[in-house]
DNA sequence: CATGAATGAGAGTTCATTCAT
DNA sequence: GATGAATGAACTCTCATTCAT
């Protein structure tokens, strides 16, 4: 859309972006409108145009925001002194406050966009966030194995394996809600299966 | 809606349901209007409004008809003479199968309605279909723990986990794409944790 | 748009054709909107889409409509008992008529209306009502030829030549203005070279 | 709009006229818009509102830049060493070529401009062209006619004949499309009609 | 003078829903 | 029961025009 675009600009698509997140976390992707957007921005109609073309396009923008601010949450963790198990307990601990969170997130808005626009592989954003996962879970579990914290015979498999226990829990988080119990019992049979204890 | 019904307005009941079956099968949920299902019903506008109020009141149904006829499936596949390995198996094929099939199937209709739809525990048909998978599943670690076909310490954290991963691999299947390769790697995973090899 | 109708679809679909044809009179082609239509009609806005897409498929049945309509005028002209010096005089009174009529013709949508679509040469009314034009002049220079009423050498050229004039004419009219003295010097020069005084 | 301007302002003036009217002959009058020019000059929203407050004025002036250069064209045809013969072949030469230039030509925006501006006759600047090329005419064929070129009865009628069927080959060549041979032909019957054979 | 962000009126279009027949 | 024409609310999108800088 805006190519050019001054400091003030910047600043004021940068607020439209959040103030579209918040819609997109309250009412998911498909129901936004961009009168919604309008709305809760304060803006006039025209005034959104100049920024943004459609909904589509306000979302992919989003989506690549968080994406940026997300990356450190998962690399910030691991660059602690800490022992492996209680990274992974973090990484856990983490998930579950964000599968808490629900009607404070983007994921049913995520779900809805890519259940109907279909995005190349390398642009896919569920798919970097969870091959990002899959990839820090391994390095996770590589090391927990050679320091014996961990036993594991297939690293990439479990690593997949938790990931998709995740993805499990965010859809069913969504739809048949999920309580904080499950959520414990879930991660604590997978550490059960993981570390080895003294 | 219609109270009193002969038999002539049950089996057009029934056709609509199909039909609009049909429909959220392609469409998904919010997409699909009153239009969509009177065009391929091809019966009048009014006709439609004479059964159902809404899409919403349409889905519901078409989702209470999906229960019943799939209730079998599971307990059929159990009933037969076979190691549980075996029934095992043949859960994670037909899992696949489903898996595979994409565009035919309910799922992201029922994820998009359960999205945007609050409903109480009892008829949320996501928590039904998810329970009995888990009831299953436990019966049958269970079974095969028994004769010494798996070995499982926690056999509710188990069946719950592989209740789990089908639920991301479903939602996953649906967004970001599941190669068939990818399938079959993960329910070999679980089945390597599980089966007890001679 | 709509292919089935029933006898009172057909007849509200006319109705909106003739309303549609007073309001392109008036407003030309390109300025009239789907709302004047609405408004003039006194239709729902919705209803009007119920048989049209848009004003330009609005325009080319108004034009389908006039062209059936108009077809009869010229050659009813020509069945009559009458010199063809009679004809000719009756042919230009009748132009005449239409060209002073100024405001309630669709002249002006009509040339606005082929200045932006291009039409295929069969369906390009302009074009056709302009051979059709060509071929009764030729016809009708013929006649006075032979029974030695004209005088023509080159009969197409003739005809065609007064084809242009009086599409200059119609432009003229809608442009710079057009009095009826130069209506008649100008069809008055044409007799004056064809017709041989006694 | 602006009154007292310097140097500079003129010279920007100018710049917006032509290119104005470039963008008036690619897209006729109705369909453009302020964005169009502000576009294409590479100048500001507000800048443009400095010098033109609408399309109508901007079009206008650009009607009165093309009125003061073309006028030259048509006289300086005139003044040659040539037969009344020659200067006419020249004459509809030069016509032929405008008439095959379509696209490039600011007939069809001049069109569009007077079918909704009502304009004082003497500021109309169809008219105007229509009157000055009458004149012309006048005045070369009874220069003909006295050197014995040509033969004509009604001077001023042929020469406001002549006009008009330019005047429709104009409009026939934006609406139906007009082959170079129609031109020849139509031509060719003109002076046919005029030039005495030897 | 010049800029370009911002506004808001208005056109286009779609659909759930009603209602006379 | 059944029909389908009609309605009107709600959305999308575009531009002429203004105005603070």
């Amino acid at each position: 859309m805006v190519t050019d675009m001054g400091e003030k600009s910047l600043q004021k698509k940068k607020f439209i972006l959040e103030t579209a997140r918040d819609v997109f976390r309250e009412k998911g992707y498909k129901k936004v409108t961009m009168k919604d957007i309008v709305d809760k921005c304060e803006i006039s109609r025209g005034g959104l145009y100049l920024y943004f073309d459609s909904t589509k396009e306000l979302f992919e923008e989003v989506l690549r925001m968080e994406t940026e601010e997300t990356d450190d949450v998962f690399t910030g963790a691991i660059s602690k002194e800490a022992t492996c198990t209680d990274i992974l307990l973090l990484f856990f601990k983490e998930q579950k406050r964000e599968l808490l969170r629900k009607k404070k997130t983007l994921t049913v808005a995520i779900y809805e966009f890519f259940f109907e626009n279909k995005v190349p592989k390398k642009e896919n954003h569920i798919r970097n966030q969870f091959e990002i996962g899959v990839k820090i879970m391994e390095q996770l579990i590589t090391d927990g194995v050679e320091n014996g914290e961990f036993y594991c015979e297939d690293v990439e498999g479990m690593a997949r394996n938790i990931m998709f226990v995740i993805e499990g829990m965010k859809i069913t988080s969504q739809t048949m809600g999920l309580s904080e119990e499950m959520i414990d019992y879930e991660f604590g049979f997978i550490v059960q299966g993981l570390v080895i204890e003294e």
